[in-house]
DNA sequence: CTCTTTATTGACCAGCAGGTCAATACCACT
DNA sequence: AGTGGTATTGACCTGCTGGTCAATAAAGAG
């Protein structure tokens, strides 16, 4: 006996809720049809009808984590920073800060980005979602190079090194979160940034 | 009708090699109980024999990823260098080197991680490796801070953000392997620790 | 040679997974 | 009121999973 009707599009949002609710509670292995399906009071069929397959639910879900995570979104007291050192120096820190305030959607992301290596499909959306990321940190720190452009500070390398910056330290943290305190990283890496650029 | 027979650790070992190859090519979901034991040629029973439950397995081939990745061995050519920063340098470079060297072991020791976040056992054992490599590291470059110590060089968010910079390079080079390339990101992670400890 | 121990196997089981399908109730339209 | 499309459901199927168990063969002890 059929229950409440609902609209497609809020009912898949309802269901990709639920699945975030359940992945970020059990894992990725966790994440079963029948699981969303409990968590969003609905029988599995229907997950199944919205959602044709269980891998497209999972890339559905995917879609949610990246626009969560890997979307920069410069604010204007960052932009209007003149020198493009404090500038990459204000936006590592917010990212890292923001990233670190969040550590289950972060530690999905691994998941599915672990899991990429073996899926071509997440592995191509990661990568675009990584790409875009990189390339936003790219712009804003382009004209570091300012005049005396050497290999070292080419705007490539240097934005998938705070990349590294950005993402290593949680991923560190969700392991022994009692290790380094963030000031303690911040201070290493504001040390790190702080001398990129001035000449010897 | 039993076949042939070997010493308990012979097994042992030839089933986590077989795991081992399992894992590379499935990811750990492919991880089976019945897909290792076809790998290694054996029943399926055997190998619930040696590995009492399944979980056990998965641990013993941990322990076998973690020796491979996170052990930190500092050839005499580094350890002889006499400035602690290029001592450093040196050290990271070796070891993203080596990382990246063979990507496909750190995907899954990358997938263990993400589940470390659910694992409470698989969580303590990458953090037991994760201090001991980040300790070697410490004490590396332990002198660095050699005379005005400041907040900044404290050996322990350096060896943090050693970490962060080495593993972030495979990290994102296996979601997508054409975007920096080793020399580019190298520079600028030469270009960024070469400054490192030099007054302004 | 016999007896015990132990590594090895195939048969079997229960549980849960994803997926299919016919039946059904709700809604919009005429 | 009737009609058709569609969201929703429960029952069902098949396949695979981890795990158990009794039977069996090899090896060693006496």
């Amino acid at each position: 006996m059929p229950g409440q009707r609902e609209s497609q599009a809020t009912r898949r949002e309802q269901i990709l809720e639920a699945a975030y609710e359940v992945a970020l509670r059990r894992g990725i292995d966790g994440l079963t049809v029948r699981a969303v399906a409990a968590r969003a009071r609905l029988s599995h069929s229907l997950v199944l009808f919205h959602f044709k397959r269980k891998d497209q639910l999972g890339l559905g879900l995917l879609d949610r984590v990246l626009a969560g995570t890997l979307s920069l979104t410069v604010p204007n007291e960052v932009r209007t920073i003149r020198k493009p050192r404090e500038r990459l120096q204000a936006l590592v820190d917010q990212e890292l800060r923001r990233m670190s305030g969040e550590p289950r959607r972060l530690r999905l992301l691994l998941e599915f980005w672990a899991r990429g290596g073996h899926n071509a499909v997440i592995r191509q959306k990661i990568g675009a979602g990584l790409e875009e990321y990189r390339t936003a940190f790219q712009d804003v720190v382009s004209e570091m190079s300012d005049g005396k452009p050497n290999r070292a500070n080419s705007s490539a390398g240097l934005a998938a090194v705070a990349v590294s910056l950005i993402i290593g330290y949680p991923v560190q943290t969700m392991i022994d979160p009692k290790w380094v305190g963030p000031e303690e990283y911040l201070a290493s890496v504001h040390d790190v940034l702080d001398r990129l650029g001035k000449a010897a």
